[in-house]
DNA sequence: TAAATAGTGTCTTTGAGACACTATTTC
DNA sequence: GAAATAGTGTCTCAAAGACACTATTTA
C-alpha cells in the first residue's frame, strides 16, 4: 500500500506513536582546534551498551518543551561545551545541521532516528561535565583511526559507540568541503587572528601543509573574507619573523574565488 | 538538566515513547525537466490540514519493516513515479538525503519530523495516483512564485502545504549548487544525450541562459564527464543545425574544473 | 534564401601555484 | 649569527568568458 502523506488522514483515528514509535535524538559534531590539531567533543559513555566506549554528545528532543532541532543541538552544545547561546542562536561558533541517521539496529534497544548536528567553536575551556557524571574531553581526530585520516597505528584506535564513527566522519568531510567555500574557519578562531593563525586552522582541517605566502595572499584577495584591524600582535608560541598583523572576520558568507584544497581524491574519482 | 546520550540509560525505565512521542516521515522532492523546464513532482490533498493545497509526496517511516531512512524514501518515489528501484537502490535518477525538519507545530496535529529527500529523475510517464486517490503530478517549479526564484505574478502563486515551500526551497538550492561540481545533470537525461540537451537541464535548473559555445567545449574538457558514441541524432524539436552527437555519462562524479553558474547573488553577500 | 543551431578557434583576463626575495623576530 | 617566519613580487600555466566563424540543417 502506499504511504503517502494522506497516510497522516490516518492519524484521527490510528495513530503511529502506538505502532511506528520511533525516538528521535539530537547528536552534535563539535570540533574545535587545540594545539595546532583538529579536535572532536566526547563523551565516555559509563553504561552498556558500548560502556567505556567515546560517543558523541547528544540526547533526544523533547517534544513537550516545544523545542525545534536546531534549539535541541544549541541546547546539548550548551551543555556540553559552556558556548553560549543567546536568543537561541549562538553567540560564537557555528552551527549547522548535517544529516540524520535512521538505521534499524544503529541502537541496540529500540529505533532512534537521530539527527547529527556540526559544530565549529573556537578554543574553549575544557569542558564541564554536566549534571550527569559522564566524562567529556575534546579528542584528537588523528587519534581515532578513521577511514580517510592519516595515520595511526591499528590496534591503538579506539572505536566509537553506534553509528557515530560515520556520523563522524561525515561531519569531518562536510567540514573540510565548508571551508573551501565558506567564510567558516574563521569559526574557529578568536575574535582577532593572524593570518598564520588562519592557515593553521585550514592546515588543521585539510590533514595538509599550505604555502604560507601564497595562502597571505589569496586569503586578502577574497573580498569580505577578513579585514585589518591595523594591529600587530606577539602572541602565540612564535619561533621567529616579524609580528604578524590581526585580523577579523570579514561580512562575506561565501568566498569568491574559493581556496581549494591541493588533494583532493575525489577528482580521480 | 542535560540531555546527553546517557539519558538513553534512562530507557530501561523511562520510555519516551510514552512522553516524547515524535512521529517520523519521509517527504520527497522530485525533479524532472518537462518541456524545457524544472518541474516538481506533488500530490493535491484532498483532506484538512490543507485541503486542496500541493503539497510533496511522502509517508511515515515503517518502524515495523525495518526499513531504514533512505529505503523509505525509495518506496515512496516508487510509488507515485513508477521510477523502479532494484536491491533498494535506484536504477535511474538519484536521491539522495536533503534535510531534516522538525519544528514544533509545522503539522497542526502532532508532532512530526520530516526527513526530507531529493531525488533527480528523468522524463518519466505521468505520474500514477497509486492506490490512494490523491492527484499527483509534475507541476512547473515557475508556477509556484517561490522566494529568489523568478518571476510569477502575484496572486497566481499556489501555496505549499506545510513547510513544504521551505523544503522544496531548499532542494532547490541543494540542486542548483550539485549542477556545479557533480556530475548528477546527466540523471535528468536519457542513457543518451546531446550536448544542447545537457545544457537544457543546466538552463532550467539554473534559470539561466548558458553560452552554447563555451558550454559545449567546456562539458568536453571534464574528464570523464560525458563519453561518446559516435552517432548523432535528429530527434528533438530541432529549428536547424547540424544533427547534433550523441553521448552517455561518463564515470566522473565530481566534475574538476566544476562548472560555475555565472551568477551567484550570494557572491555579493 | 534566411534563420537557427552544432561545434571549433582565438584572444583576453583572472587566478592558482611555484619560486624568489626582503624584513623582522627568536634562540 | 643562524634559523624561522611575515609578507610581497614575479613568472607560468590553466581556465573562464567574449567573440568570431564555419558547417549543417529546417522553414
Amino acid at each position: 500500500m502506499a504511504s503517502s502523506p494522506d497516510d497522516r488522514e490516518f492519524l484521527a483515528s490510528y495513530d503511529p506513536r502506538a505502532y511506528d514509535a520511533i525516538a528521535v535524538t539530537v547528536d552534535i559534531v563539535a570540533l574545535t582546534i587545540r594545539d595546532g590539531g583538529l579536535h572532536v567533543l566526547l563523551i565516555r559513555r559509563g553504561q552498556p551498551p558500548y560502556a567505556g566506549r567515546w560517543a558523541l554528545p547528544g540526547g533526544f528532543v523533547r517534544a513537550r518543551d516545544d523545542e525545534d532541532l536546531y534549539q535541541a543541538a544549541v541546547r546539548e552544545l550548551a551543555e556540553e561545551t559552556g558556548l553560549n547561546a543567546k536568543d537561541g542562536d549562538l553567540e560564537r561558533g557555528h552551527l549547522e545541521q548535517l544529516g540524520t541517521y535512521g538505521d534499524p539496529g544503529r541502537d541496540p534497544r529500540m529505533r532512534v532516528v537521530s539527527v547529527a548536528y556540526l559544530a565549529f567553536a573556537p578554543e574553549l575551556p575544557e569542558p564541564e561535565a554536566g549534571s550527569d557524571a559522564a566524562a567529556a574531553e575534546y579528542v584528537p581526530i588523528a587519534s581515532l583511526g578513521l577511514t580517510g585520516a592519516s595515520g595511526q597505528p591499528p590496534g591503538t584506535t579506539r572505536r566509537l559507540a553506534f553509528d557515530h564513527a560515520r556520523i563522524l566522519s561525515d561531519g569531518l568531510e562536510r567540514a573540510r568541503g565548508k571551508l573551501e567555500y565558506t567564510s567558516l574557519a574563521t569559526k574557529f578562531c578568536a575574535p582577532e587572528f593572524t593570518i598564520p593563525e588562519l592557515r593553521a586552522v585550514y592546515e588543521a582541517v585539510w590533514g595538509e601543509e599550505l604555502h604560507a605566502g601564497n595562502f597571505h595572499r589569496k586569503v586578502l584577495s577574497v573580498p569580505g573574507f577578513v579585514e585589518g584591524t591595523g594591529e600587530t600582535t606577539d602572541r602565540g608560541e612564535r619561533r621567529g619573523g616579524p609580528k604578524p598583523r590581526l585580523y577579523r572576520a570579514g561580512d562575506a558568507r561565501l568566498l569568491h574565488p574559493a581556496l581549494i584544497r591541493p588533494s583532493r581524491e575525489e577528482d580521480i574519482r
